[in-house]
Formats: C-alpha cells, sequence, structure tokens
DNA sequence: ACCCATATTGACCGATCGGTCAGCATAATC
DNA sequence: GATTATGCTGACCGATCGGTCAATATGGGT
C-alpha cells in the first residue's frame, strides 16, 4: 500500500497489527483462550472481523503471537538480571525488576496466567524447557550463596516461586486488590510501598543482611497509610 | 424420584448434583465463565446437557452456585482462625491453614482465581463487602502487634496479600510449577518444605521471633532435593 | 490509461453456543 | 389400575462461533 520497496512490513501494516494486538491482549487477558471471541476483539479494535483474520491468520496464531510477545518481553528483562555479586543487589533487583514488568504489561501478565490456568496447553513447552533451565541455573547460584554462608539454606525454588507469586499478585489479581482497598489501580507510592515491603520481608526473611537493602533492624519505613 | 416425603432433597438429586457441580468446577476453573461451555459439563458429568440446565437453571445459576459454595469453604476454615494470641502461631497457622485449603480444593481454587482475572464481575462486591472488611480486622490486630514490638512494622494489608499469593501459587499455578519442577503434582512432602520454607522467610522476614516457629538462627531445614 | 499486487469487507459456511419445550419414562398416591 | 407429580432428554430455537471467499477498493509501476 504506502510504499516501502517490497521486503516485509509497511508502515500502516505495523500501526493495524499493533492495534489488533493491544484489543486481542485485552479480551484474551480477560476471558482465554476459549472465552475470547475474534467478534470481541475486532469491535475494541475498530475492525471488521474479517480484517483480524485477514492480518492474523486465525485465531489460534493470533494467541500464540501474543503469547510469544510476552515471553520475549520477560526474558528481555530478566535475562541479565543475575551475576554472582551479592545476594542482596540481586534479589533486590530482581523483585523490583519483576514488580515494573507486571505493571509495565499488566494485560500480557493477565494473559500468561490466564494460559496457565487453563493447563499452559500452548506453553508447556516453553516451561519445560527454556524457563526450567532459567530456574535451574539461577536456582545453583542461590545454592552457592547458602553455601558460602551468605543466606539461609532456604530452597531455591520455593524462593524464586515465592518471589514471583509475590510481585505477579498485584497486576493479575487487580481485581482483588483493588476490590479491597479501594481503589480502582494502584498508586506509584503503593507499588513503592510493597517493593520496599518485599525487600524487607524477603531479604531478610532468608538472612541477607547485604549492602543494597534498605531493611532497617527493626520497622521498615512509611507509617500504615491508615486504610480500611 | 426415590422416596422423601416432598420436603427438599432427595438423595438421588443430591448424588447428581454434586457430580454436575464436580464436573462444572472443572470446567470453569480451566476456561473461566464464558470459556465454558454446558456440553463440556455435561460430557465430563456423563449427563445430556438438557440435564444440566434442569437441574442448575442456567450457566449463569451454576457459575455462582460454585462460586458461593467456594467462598463458604474459605469462610469456613479461616473465619476462627484469628485469636490476638502471639503472631508467630497465628501467622504460622493462616500459612499452613491457607496451603491445604489449596490442596483440598484446587478447582475451586482457581475458578476464584480466574473469576478474579475476568475482573471479578460476580465477585466485586464480595470483594468490596465481606472480605474488605476480613482484611480491615485482620489489619488491625497486626497493627497491634507492631505497636507492641511483637513484630517489624510492615504494612498489615500487604503481609495479607504476601501470604495469599505465596500460597496461592502453588495451586493455581500447578501448570507452571510441575512444568518447572518436572512433577505432574506436588508431593506431600513438596507441600511440608513450601510450608516451612514460607513461615521461615515470612516470620523470620517480619522480625518475629515467635513460640511455635521452626525458624532457626540459620539454615532452615532439609536439603535442596538435588533438582533440576 | 492499463495492470496487478495488495487491502478490505459483506456475505456466507457448518459447528457450536445457551436455552426451551414437548413428550415419554418413572414412580408415588389414591 | 388410573391419576398425578416429577425425572428426564431428543429435538429444536435464534445467536454466535472461527473461518472462507468472492467482490470491490486502492494505489504505485509502467
Amino acid at each position: 500500500m504506502t510504499a516501502v520497496s517490497a521486503t516485509h512490513e509497511s508502515p500502516s501494516r505495523e500501526r493495524i497489527e499493533a492495534s489488533i494486538l493491544l484489543a486481542a491482549e485485552e479480551v484474551f487477558s480477560q476471558h482465554g483462550y476459549r472465552g475470547a471471541s475474534l467478534q470481541m476483539i475486532a469491535d475494541r479494535a475498530g475492525l471488521p472481523k474479517a480484517n483480524i483474520l485477514y492480518y492474523m491468520g486465525s485465531k489460534q496464531a493470533l494467541y500464540v503471537r501474543l503469547l510469544n510477545r510476552m515471553m520475549h518481553r520477560w526474558n528481555e528483562v530478566l535475562e541479565d538480571i543475575t551475576p554472582d555479586s551479592d545476594p542482596a543487589t540481586v534479589l533486590s533487583d530482581f523483585i523490583r525488576t519483576k514488580m515494573v514488568l507486571g505493571q509495565r504489561y499488566p494485560k500480557g501478565s493477565k494473559l500468561f496466567a490466564a494460559e496457565i490456568l487453563a493447563g499452559a496447553p500452548f506453553l508447556s513447552d516453553y516451561l519445560a524447557g527454556e524457563l526450567r533451565d532459567w530456574v535451574s541455573s539461577r536456582a545453583a547460584i542461590i545454592r552457592q550463596w547458602s553455601a558460602q554462608g551468605k543466606m539461609d539454606a532456604v530452597d531455591p525454588r520455593w524462593l524464586i516461586f515465592l518471589i514471583w507469586s509475590a510481585t505477579q499478585h498485584y497486576t493479575e489479581y487487580s481485581a482483588q486488590v483493588g476490590g479491597i482497598l479501594g481503589r480502582d489501580a494502584l498508586t506509584e507510592e503503593d507499588l513503592e510501598s510493597i517493593s520496599t515491603f518485599l525487600e524487607h520481608v524477603i531479604l531478610k526473611g532468608c538472612g541477607i543482611t547485604g549492602s543494597a537493602s534498605n531493611s532497617a533492624p527493626n520497622n521498615s519505613a512509611d507509617a500504615h497509610s491508615a486504610g480500611n
């Protein structure tokens, strides 16, 4: 259509595809693969349904494309996170990175969650392959830290799962958290408060008295924000 | 059909309804409200589709019935959990109770999770009402503990969310956890190991040096079970 | 002007959706 | 044994599902 040799992507095509992906991520994350319909996606994207199929091929192709995009965003940020420096900075970075990741891509995170709730039919290979290796390598490092007396001898896998679950909770259960707190969305101060809390509890709980930690011997930080 | 005056429930009716609820919980938990179909539920229950509607009225009625059942199971176990005795036993009980609850009703827990992922259209009242009050009352107690110096002055709401997320993770993300660990399901030893880990990290992380805690000054317990 | 690759979409397909209903089966009541 | 209330379900309803396709629109290259 709009020029560009003939290689791959015209700018308008990219724009349209982006809007479809945005709409699809929203619908899939709310209703899961089976519960989502192309018509809902089309309506949200402001396009006729046939147009969605024209650009994406099929419902399944659109879905796995979203899944892969989210996987790569995940990898990008977390790949370089683990030197074998001190546990405090590494775990602290891990917590905060995971926290902002969930805030940056809330829909994508929910998409992942729905896929796993459904039994991970499209992700089982990824989980048992790439992700498993990622966990193994990090677990090995944590075990070394424990052996060196830098932290308690906790099971590294449970520690990783703990950080995952605690950080993901606020994006994937935003409806629950919001309902209980009485807010539609978490504020910037909430996020900072939560991150600090998690750092405090997890690092201290693992017996890490690190350099980059702001965990005082007692009493963490802010007040309790009054509250419900 | 099978006798019993005419008051309410015949035993055969109860049996059939139970089998429908079982099948429906399975399907709804995997695919969410929209993604589930009455035909799938009927097939899994071994009944014709019309029979499901005969007993349950409608898809929505069946769904909210499952939601309510899970809510009540939840309340039953957790209602009596909070005296104002010492933080260590209370939090420890809370962690372990929540852990076994997820193991006892994995399908129901996933049903809840799917509902909240979808934006909690059927649960918003419950979240902003009953559950919110529950959190408030527990938060008040935790704040007292902090004020009495029994534990660090962490935000009680974040602490509650942390315990929720950490315990729920293993049931709702069983596909992910299983894929990474290379098991189909968690063993009894896994569960004990995880519970001990969470007790250790959370109690110690909150500065609780309780009576009922098995958190040694360093090194928690078991080895690392080799690992993947 | 003509061509042609690409973009776009209304109309349509068989399958499945949640739900209704008429009709038959079953079994307690008289 | 006739009556009646209830259990049960095949057949069907309009709506919507994912997907196909023919027809049309568009716009640059020649």
